[in-house]
Formats: C-alpha cells, structure tokens, sequence
RNA sequence: GGGGGCGUAGCUCAAUUUGGUUAGAGCAUCAGAUUGUCGAUCUGAGGGUUGCGGGUUCAAGUCCCGUCGCUCCCG
C-alpha cells in the first residue's frame, strides 16, 4: 500500500546519501521538530511517523494480517518474552521464523520483555547479570539475560529488536531510576556485543533511554546509549501511569537531544492527541495497545473523541462510528448494531470496533506524514485538535 | 372441599428461628477507568410501599387476622 506520499518530497535530499542507512530523513517541518522518514528493513521500508499495532503473542488481536495490510499497517510490534514463554522460541523457530509462523509479510519489531518484567512477572531477583523471575504463564523460573533476549529476537527473525531494558515503576526514587539506567546501559554494552557478531544479526538494534521523570538521568541516559552506538533511539519507561504532564515534559525535553539521523521510538503511546505532541517534538515511531484494546472493549477512536459504543444512548443510533470514516465498520455498521453486539458479547463486535480503531491510528499517520511532507504539520495539528474532544482524549 | 409451602430489587436469593441501626448479595442494567496487551480487571451509580389490607407493639420483612396470587399433597 502507498502511503500517498508525493514522490518529489521523498527525493529532496540534500547531497547526504541515506541509501546505506536503514534510515534515512526525508523532510523536516519548518515550524517544528516533526519529521518525515523512511526506515528499511529486512521485511519492507516504511515511512515515519508510524504507528505499530501491538500484537504481543504473534497476533494483532482481532484482526487478520491480510486485514493489517489493506488498512495500510506496515509494521507492527510483537514481543519477544510472550513467545519465548509461550510456545517458545524453538517452536516458531521450527516454523521458519515469526514471519512465516504468524503470516505476516512485512516488518516486525519485537519488544525484549523489559517492560513485562516490570508489569506481569512475579519478579525474584534483578542482578547485572539479568533478571530471574517467575512467568506469569506457569509459574516456572525464568532468568533473561540481555543476551539471550537478542539471540531469541534474532531467531524470531524480528526486523527491528529491542534490547532489555529495567523499566522502573513512575513513583521509584531517584536512586531507584538511577539504578535502573545503570543497569539498562550495562545490559545495552551487551546486547550491542552479540548483536554485533559477524552474520548474526539481520535486524536493526535499538537502544531503550530510561530515567524516569529526571531530566538528568534522562540525559545521562541518552548520552550513554548514544556511546554504544545503535540504529534507533527509544525512549522507554512513560506511559507506566506517571500524570500526563509528566510524561509530556519528559518527552518534549529529551526528544530533541535524541540523534536527528536515527529514527526515535516512543514506547507504550498513545493516544491521538499524543500523537500530534510527541511527533510535534520529533518522535518517530509509535506503539500502543489503545486501539486494540479499546477496541475490545468497546470504545472507539473518532475524528470527534471517544466514543463508547457501550452507551445506552447509541441504542438506536442508526449513523457509523466516525462519520469521516471510509473503514469497512463504519462503511457497513451502525452504532446501534455494534452497541447489540458488545451487549451480548459476541466477538464480532470486538473484531469490528478494533478494525476501526487500527484503521482509524494508521490513517491518521498516513495523514500526518501527508502533511509534513507538504509543510502543514501544524495547520493538520490546529484542525484535529478543533474537531477532537479534548476531555475524550 | 381439606391440608401444607411460598410471595423481599429486572432475575435468583439472604435477612424470619429469638420483632430491634438506613432490608443486603450475586447476576442484569447504567456509567467511569484502561498508554512497550487485557476475550482481563477494577471503580462507581441507579433500582424496594418486603403481594395487598388491617391488627398487636416503643418498634413488624419478621407476630396475628383477613385477602389475592403461585405451588404441592389429599379427596
């Protein structure tokens, strides 16, 4: 799928040759730090801002790959520690590779299982060495290593892997978040080393910033990661539950200190209006679990706020979702139908609403990119933000 | 015709034995939360003339009388 981009903006390079990089810059928003890009990868190139899809356990849940493609997705996210638990890395190995095993052509970013270390794991020990825990699946003992969590990425056949990280909770102290950048870096030192191996690795490596809300810890993050030298930037450990505000201030000061000439990774977020924010302070790439499970649960994402198709007040509601909206939910299904459907829990509810929701977060990118190529980021910005319900953010 | 049981929130039932705060719960309904996942979970709200009428009592869902309805047994 194209994304409807000019061909000309993608040609205005400066005298830099990006065609060796996996990323290349194609443009930059005069008024703000948001930028058009492009990333290459072993499954496909796609261009940035990007939202990705979670699909944890190999799944996008809800929806079919060949669903994923014709709303435009083309990356998503998976995650490393869920397969590794469950059904285990020899299997999807004995597969041919998460690709071939889930059917699903184009790039995938694994996630390392830092972040549910942190969230899910009945955590027993986090050493240098690595994390010893019990999993969430069957109790059993687990102990990730930075390395061993880059070798599983690499036989996953992941197109973008994420190295371990501590992802410390938004209330730990200072001393805490200190410990925890610490210990990311050393465990980055190590990830790089393996993945630097001679023909082992095929997918690009991203280092993961932690610090909290300490701006300091932030940069002296940052500034480390940057050392160890790797393809892409993330900037972990928001959206665990922190005020906005927090994480707002956290990501439009660190942001621009993050390499221009490597894509910028927001982990966990967002939602629409963190969208246009946090690519307005110059993210890249995207990654959050709201479509989905809003979807699931039966709210949807409109050009007008959030609308809970639960509500007693849809009941009759002949009108779709998002009256801008060309999706096949909206082209096809009422709100009123969709509101009998989560009342009598039928899946089909869950599976059309969360077709919206996705739809609704990659064309929205889609759009965005449209208009950063066409330098009106911040005229794009001023219109959404006029027609969404600030208090249904 | 005789005898027994039952009647409490939309539904299923507590509280009746021994009369004693503002009649509770589950489900359902309604609403809210949800940011590197959650078919999960959590939070809050509305909802009652205790079938109806009368009596006893300081006090009745609870005891007494009548009545209506449902139900079971006997004839």
């Amino acid at each position: 799928m194209t994304t409807g981009i000019p061909s000309q903006s993608i040609k205005q390079k400066k005298g830099t040759d990006y065609s060796l990089s996996p990323f290349s810059l194609i443009q930059k928003d005069p008024k703000t730090s948001a930028r058009l890009g492009r990333v290459q990868t072993a499954h496909g190139a796609f261009e940035t801002p990007v939202f990705m899809p979670v699909g944890t356990q190999g799944t996008v849940k809800t929806l079919a790959p060949r669903e994923l493609e014709e709303m435009g997705s083309e990356v998503i996210l998976a995650n490393a520690y869920h397969l590794y638990i469950r059904p285990g890395i020899d299997i999807i190995n004995a597969s041919g590779g998460l690709h071939r095993f889930m059917a699903w052509p184009k790039a995938i970013l694994t996630d390392s299982g830092g972040y549910q270390i942190f969230s899910l794991a009945r955590l027993r020990e986090i050493t240098d060495e690595g994390a010893r825990f019990n999993s969430h699946f069957d109790g059993r003992e687990i102990f990730l290593t930075p390395e061993e969590v880059i070798r599983a990425q690499e036989i996953l056949g992941s197109d973008i892997a994420m190295i371990l990280d501590e992802c410390p909770p938004h209330d730990a102290s200072r001393a805490q978040v200190g410990e925890a950048v610490r210990r990311t870096i050393h465990w980055a030192k190590r990830a790089k080393r393996v993945h630097s191996v001679p023909g082992t690795a095929r997918s690009l490596l991203f280092g993961i910033v932690q610090g909290g809300k300490f701006l300091d810890l932030r940069k002296s993050s940052l500034d480390q990661t940057v050392d160890i030298g790797f393809d892409g930037y993330a900037l972990g450990g928001v959206s665990v539950g922190e005020p906005k505000p927090e994480m707002e201030e956290v990501v439009r000061k660190i942001t621009p200190l993050m390499p221009s000439d490597r894509p910028r990774y927001l982990m966990g977020v967002g939602t629409p209006v963190d969208l246009f924010w946090a690519i307005e302070a110059g993210i890249d790439l995207f990654d959050c679990v709201n479509p989905t499970r809003y979807g699931r649960n039966g709210t949807a994402f409109t050009r007008t706020g959030k609308v809970t198709v639960r509500n007693a007040q849809y009941a009759k509601d002949q009108s779709q979702l998002d009256q801008t909206c060309p999706c096949y939910t909206c082209s096809n299904f009422s709100r009123s139908y969709l509101r009998h459907l989560f009342n009598c829990e039928e899946m089909l509810g869950h599976r059309l609403v969360t077709y919206h929701n996705v739809y609704f977060f990659i064309s929205l990118t889609r759009e965005i990119r449209n208009a950063i190529a066409e330098g009106r980021f911040s005229e794009l910005k001023k219109e959404f933000l006029s027609n969404y319900n600030e208090e249904n953010r």
